[in-house]
DNA sequence: AGGCGCTTGTGAAGACGTGCACAAATCGCG
DNA sequence: CGCGATTTGTGCACGTCTTCACAAGCGCCT
């Protein structure tokens, strides 16, 4: 189907080389691995192997060495990948190359944490607004930024080039929070509020939902503990293994 | 009518139904369930469809047909999912019915408001404790709760049964953490760090990296953009972008 | 130059996840 | 009591993701 094209592609990198549609479990991983390219960078190295990659970004090396093969050939046989290559590439993928503007909406709780956040700005990204709907909240000042009201929304979107809209007020009010959003031609969308939200074709939304990370952790301890109360089910005796077998599996500290 | 048993399982009557082991990505799945059921019973509903359900948690519906089908036989043909004992089921998968203790270590910028959160609460764990190095905070109150020193980390776990360990240091700390953390028994970790954590076997480790998010939703902008830009192939002449708002094409929303 | 060791890039196979489509089960009603 | 309407539970086919294993490529050393 798609062409493969040669090592030496049309495009000199850093023009414009026509990007590939990646799997999306691959892109879910280029950041990953673009944070521990930095940490290298900034620890000296210029070169890394896949394997040393895989290391730092906690993968597999296969795994990691086709992820970055749907990039392109950046690496070099019996040496391994460039750093900063890797670092630009991975960058021009994800659309660094431009820092996005982001508008956060609902700053109470949750969102002074985010507004204050250092990692918007380090990892490619630049606060545009802060929007609220409380009119207590409209003028306080958070780290150099001034709460604004959400009805101001579309001024904003018209000033600034809003790429993202971060989305931290209760879930109540979320729903109508993302239709504002996509009005004003929001086409991505990070949720903190702990609901579904439906928007049109065409725009991203992508959640973050505390409770239920620490539910799916719940889930495993439940099945540790399980695990160590009922061994078997068969018919046979309970035979005592708990000393023997699992050395490789399971060091758990439950007790108690 | 609540006469629970399902085909082939070993359930003996009682109150210890075997767990079977979920696909993980039916595990993560649940508490989206679990949240919409809730939401469903707050509004009068006894019963519900599938399509009903898998509409309110944003999934296909033969998709959370086969999900709940792993628990076991809970729906009836012809009407639907009894709510209540759905609940029931989930929770009780889940690990839910003990309230798990959660420590929290590193209370700045983010860990404030975390430990002012009530979705811990409202949704299966509680606060045990909240904990930082830094001894100007130590001592402080929040939310009815008092920072300890986290080297009082192993009085904590020996006092309450800590299950869970939350991360929110900055990432130079969050290994050490880790360290801690496991020493004292605890074998699932939330880590808001943006570094991977090594830890032993039997532990489990989840993220959360809000900038892995953005950057995600930075790559489908980027491709968003570069679609409306070149149709076919490379030759294209100067694309005419529109001083308006462009309208993008369908892609799809989804998240993690 | 040639060989050797190291590392990438990838084909193939298997594991896993998804969604369709339909038989089986249940309810309500005449 | 039987029938049609409805909805679950699942077999199956398909797509995506992971992992192994190894040939091809590269640099270095002799
Ligand atoms: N606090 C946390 O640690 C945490 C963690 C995970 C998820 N969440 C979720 O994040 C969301 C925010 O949590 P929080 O603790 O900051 O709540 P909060 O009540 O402290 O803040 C919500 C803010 O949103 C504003 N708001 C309400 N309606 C609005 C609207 N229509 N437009 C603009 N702003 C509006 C409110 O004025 C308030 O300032 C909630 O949905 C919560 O469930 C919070
Ligand atoms: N603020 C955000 O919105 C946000 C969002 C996503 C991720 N994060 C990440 O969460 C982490 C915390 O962010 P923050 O903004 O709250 O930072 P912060 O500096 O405000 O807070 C960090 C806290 O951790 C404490 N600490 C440091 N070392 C410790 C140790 N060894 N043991 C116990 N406590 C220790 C510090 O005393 C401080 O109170 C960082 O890794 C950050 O990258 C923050």
């Amino acid at each position: 189907m798609s062409q493969h094209r040669h090592p030496g592609a049309p495009g000199r990198a850093g023009a414009v080389p026509a990007l590939p549609d990646l799997p999306e479990a691959t892109v879910a991983r280029l950041p990953e691995y673009l944070r521990a390219l930095h940490n290298l960078a900034e620890t000296g190295h210029e070169t890394i192997s896949s394997e040393g990659l895989a290391n730092a970004a906690g993968v597999n090396s296969a795994k990691l060495r086709k992820d970055l093969s749907h990039l392109g050939s950046y690496g070099t046989r019996g040496v391994g990948y460039d750093v900063g290559l890797l670092i630009d590439q991975i960058e021009y993928v994800l659309g660094l190359t431009q820092r996005r503007a982001v508008a956060l909406v609902g700053v109470g709780n949750l969102g002074h944490a985010l507004a204050g956040y250092d990692g918007f700005v380090s990892r490619g990204f630049r606060i545009a607004a802060l929007l609220d709907a409380d009119p207590a909240r409209v003028g306080e000042e958070i780290n150099g930024m001034t709460v604004q009201h959400v009805d101001e929304l579309p001024r904003v979107a018209a000033e600034e080039s809003i790429a993202i809209g971060v989305i931290a007020t209760p879930a109540t009010a979320a729903q109508a929070v993302a239709d504002q959003l996509v009005a004003v031609g929001v086409t991505s969308i990070l949720n903190f509020a702990p609901c579904v939200l439906s928007v049109p074709d065409g725009v991203d939304v992508r959640k973050v939902d505390l409770a239920i990370e620490l539910q799916i952790l719940s889930f495993h301890e439940h099945r540790k503990a399980s695990l160590t109360a009922l061994p078997t089910t068969g018919g046979s005796a309970l035979t005592a293994l708990p000393g023997g077998l699992a050395v490789t599996e399971s060091q758990e500290a439950i007790g108690t």
